[in-house]
DNA sequence: TATAAGTGCAATTATCCGGTTTCGCAATTT
DNA sequence: AAATTGCGAAACCGGATAATTGCACTTATA
């Protein structure tokens, strides 16, 4: 039943992407975490579990606290995904731009 | 009706992705579409109202044909959102950058 | 040692999601 | 006009999801 995750499945969920934000910067404990949202403490560690098998976050022990952390080079693979299309939206914007130049020439 | 769908959900699904790559650069027909899946054209024609709540696509009537293409512009938003990490992973590389600068001072 | 704090895990439930099948409608072809 | 083609909508189904609740384990504190 351990359902195969990736990325974009991770991100998908609002709640998931306010805590990647908030762990980007500092570690922090679920408990931590949990008082910034209207959840519980436990809907907050079923979300970290989802993103540790997603290899988005990293687990420090400390005595009975826990502190998660983004692995933040796991979210340039989005960055990755997105060059194709940046690609092409550059390209748009380079052919605007040389419109623009022709049509100042005349 | 269900307004409740955004572009991180969209692109959740790894079907819908694959769709989006296909239609970025030019217009096709859900047929067309479905032709590369391994699923129904009902299927691709759901992924494609999914992605239309979104405004990732851009509809052509053209007679009893409906040309679907990506609205390239809708993908920046994902990039926007990236934009918060980017900062802090080029902060890294940097720092890093400095560290070795510093290193080969010695 | 007894109690409290920090955490993960299991069971439960209501909801959502993605797919298929069936159908109806409009545009094209014969 | 009749048959075909392209399409979306509705009904349905099995599996996934997210949240709550209750519990057990470990570590810190009284």
């Amino acid at each position: 039943m351990e359902m195969r995750r990736d990325i974009f499945q991770a991100i998908a969920d609002p709640t998931r992407r306010a805590i990647i934000a908030l762990i980007a910067l500092q570690a922090m404990t679920p408990n931590a975490i949990a008082e910034h949202f209207d959840t519980s403490r436990q809907a907050v560690s079923k979300h970290l579990r989802i993103l540790a098998e997603c290899e988005l976050v990293s687990q420090a022990h400390k005595g009975r606290e826990i502190h998660y952390q983004l692995k933040i080079d796991k979210m340039k693979e989005i960055d990755q995904w997105l060059e194709q299309f940046r690609k092409i939206w550059e390209d748009r914007f380079d052919n605007l731009d040389q419109l623009l130049a022709k049509m100042q020439e005349k």
